[in-house]
DNA sequence: GTCTATACACCGATAGAC
DNA sequence: GTCTATCGGTGTATAGAC
C-alpha cells in the first residue's frame, strides 16, 4: 500500500498539472480570443498531445468551467480583501465598489466574456464553478441593504448600468477609459434616483 | 443577346434565392443558436447542397454580414415609420423610443446577439451592412439634441442603461419582461440626472 | 451561370497500446 | 498518464457536369 506522503505528492502533482493547463488556456484565450481556443493550442503550450488533456479535464467545456470558477474566485478574493475599507459616506462606498468591478472587468476581455457574457455556444457553468459568483452578488446585496437599498429592482438597475458601460468600454474602446469616466456620473444619477443621502461635507485637508 | 425582360427575371430570381437563403439562415440561427449555424443546415433548409451557397454568398461571414444589415435595416424602418409620432413631453418621447428599442432587441436573442454583441469570433460587419445602424444612431442623436441633450457622455450613459437591461433580460429572463418594468424607472433617473424638464400636467381625459 | 461531387484542413472526442 | 490512430463534423475550395 502506498504511504500517505506518496499519495499526497501524487495529488499535488496532479493539481499542479491542472493549474498548468488552465494557465495555458488563459494565455491562449487572451491571445486568440476566448471562443477560438482549441485543445491543440492549449496542449502544445503545456508540451502535451491534445488527447492527453482528457486525463485532467472531461471536455473542453470542463476547462471553460474551471476558468469561470477561477475568474469569479479571483474577484471574490479581491472584494473580500477590501471588506474592511471605510468610506466617506454611502455614495463614496457605492462608487468605489462600482469602480472596483469596472476596472476588474475591463482589464481582461476574455475573462469578462467568460464571466459575464454568453459567448461560448453551449457553455453553462456548473454549480460549483458558479458558487463564487453567488458569494460576490450576496455580499453586494448585503452591502447595499446596509445603505438602505433593499428594492431588488434598484439593484438590478445599478448592475445594468455597470454592465452596460463595461460592454461599451470593451466593444468600442478596449484598453481605454472613456466609459470609466462616465461611471461616476451614472452612479450619481442612480444614487439620486434611489434616494441615497448626499455626501457629507468634506473635511478640509489639514496642512 | 438577352432581352431586358429576361435579364431582369434572372436578377429577380437571383435576389429571391438570396432572400430564401437568408430566411433559412435566420430560422437556423433562432433554432440552434446564432454561432452554431452551419452552412449544411442552411443549405438543407433551402433544398441545396452546402457548396451551392457559395454561388450566392462568398463565405459564411458574408451571410452573417447580410443578416446584420437586414436586422438593422428592419429596426431603421420601424423607427422611421414612427418619425411623425407626437409625445406628451420630452420624457415621454425618450421613454417611448427607449421601449421601442428594448422590445425589438429583447424579442429575438439571435438577432440581438448579431446586432449588438460580438458573439461571432471573427465577424466584423462591412461598411455597407453597417450603414443602417449608423442611420439609427444619428437619428437618435438628432432626436436627443432636439430635446437639449448634446453631451455625448449623457447619451452614452442612456445607451448603456438600455443595453445593460436588454442583456440582463435575455440572459436571466428570456421571453419575460422583468427588466422592461425597470426600464421606465431607470430612464426617469437618467432624465433627472441630465436635467430633462418634468412632464407637463396631464390633461384630464374627456368623456 | 448554377449546382453536384469530392477533397482538404481543422476541430472535439474516443479507443487502445504502452 | 501519455501516446498514436482515428472518427464524425465543420468551413472552405475547386473541378466538372448540365
Amino acid at each position: 500500500m502506498l504511504g500517505e506522503t506518496t499519495r499526497d505528492r501524487q495529488a499535488e502533482r496532479r493539481l499542479a498539472t491542472r493549474l498548468e493547463i488552465l494557465d495555458a488556456a488563459w494565455a491562449v484565450a487572451r491571445d486568440k480570443g476566448l471562443s477560438s481556443l482549441t485543445l491543440r493550442d492549449v496542449a502544445e503550450r503545456v508540451g502535451m498531445q491534445a488527447p492527453s488533456l482528457y486525463s485532467h479535464f472531461a471536455s473542453k467545456h470542463a476547462i471553460y468551467d474551471a476558468m469561470f470558477g477561477q475568474a469569479w474566485s479571483e474577484y471574490d478574493e479581491l472584494d473580500a480583501a477590501h471588506a474592511g475599507d471605510r468610506f466617506d459616506g454611502p455614495r463614496a462606498e457605492v462608487l468605489a465598489k462600482t469602480m472596483q468591478f469596472f476596472d476588474f472587468a475591463a482589464a481582461d476581455l476574455a475573462r469578462y466574456q467568460l464571466m459575464n457574457q454568453r459567448t461560448i455556444p453551449g457553455f453553462e457553468p456548473s454549480p460549483e464553478a458558479f458558487a463564487p459568483s453567488v458569494r460576490v452578488v450576496e455580499r453586494d446585496l448585503a452591502r447595499l441593504a446596509r445603505l438602505g437599498i433593499t428594492d431588488r429592482g434598484d439593484v438590478e438597475i445599478l448592475f445594468s448600468i455597470i454592465g452596460g458601460l463595461v460592454d461599451q468600454q470593451l466593444a468600442n474602446d478596449p484598453g481605454g477609459d472613456s466609459r470609466r469616466k462616465l461611471l461616476e456620473r451614472a452612479v450619481q444619477m442612480w444614487a439620486d434616483g434611489v434616494g441615497l443621502p448626499p455626501e457629507p461635507r468634506k473635511r478640509k485637508a489639514r496642512k
